[in-house]
DNA sequence: CATGAAATCAGTAATGATTCCTATTTTTAA
DNA sequence: TTAAAAATAGGAATCATTACTGATTTCATG
């Protein structure tokens, strides 16, 4: 039961740390591997998941049926771009009295909400332009 | 290409209208069977997608990697149960207002939002309280 | 430092939701 | 009535993720 140190977990951070584009399990697997040739992908799954348990990092399902993962825990939301797929920070104030509006006229408890945003990405609008 | 009539795209949508709990594909499939024994999963997930990609139904990614479908497609919110993986229905003044905190910073075009809530559901809380 | 129980691992098989494929059936415009 | 287009049933394939297993690593304790 107690956590035990291990050299793939550590190296899985390590990388989530150095990435702010929220890559899969596939993708840290294919760029840890460069390293750790013979780390396999279920280490790299079983590790995500622990560190989301923990609260270490943080899982995020932006409904593109791939988890993305973030080693940024700290409260900030996510912009989901329709054409390229990329998920990018999104800086903006709290929105966190949502909760409040939510919570007026409902029975049962309500813990957290999520939210992220979708449309165009300003690298694809951008493309898309040079495209016309 | 043009849309043609069927009797088992009628019955799904029939059915998904009586629904108010969001049901996933396979809960249409087993419901839909009662009274159209050989109609096939096949048939239900691709009526559903098609009534999806048409706006006629909405497809819901409430993050447990099921998706669950909703022949209301008026603006309004979900809440999704911790504890028994309900999806019901959320009374609340419209936050379409965050669209706007979000473009503020942000380079790209942002078109919409997706947001859930999550908590424990007013029953499983009073179930809870029996047990202890 | 040695050691052994617990944790972790690599590799692979299994799972589960969803999509794809194909031969057959249904729909519908002419 | 008929034939082209759309849709179907049934089953195979896909793909992300999880589970299993025997070998390896970690680390508290002697």
């Amino acid at each position: 039961m107690a956590l035990k140190y291990s050299r793939q977990r550590q190296v899985i951070y390590d990388f989530l740390m150095t990435r702010k584009d929220h890559p899969t399990a596939e993708t840290v697997y294919q760029n840890v591997r460069q390293e750790y040739p013979n780390i396999s992908l279920g280490t790299v799954y079983r590790n995500l998941t622990l560190l989301a348990d923990m609260g270490t990092i943080q899982r995020l399902r932006v409904g593109d049926g791939i988890d993305h993962f973030d080693a940024d825990t700290s409260e900030h939301y996510h912009f989901v771009c329709s054409e390229c797929g990329g998920v990018t920070d999104l800086k903006m104030e709290s929105i966190a009295e949502i909760l409040e509006t939510a919570r007026k006229d409902f029975d049962g408890e309500i813990q957290g909400h999520v939210t992220y945003f979708y449309g165009i990405c300003d690298k694809c609008t951008k493309s898309n332009l040079l495209r016309k």
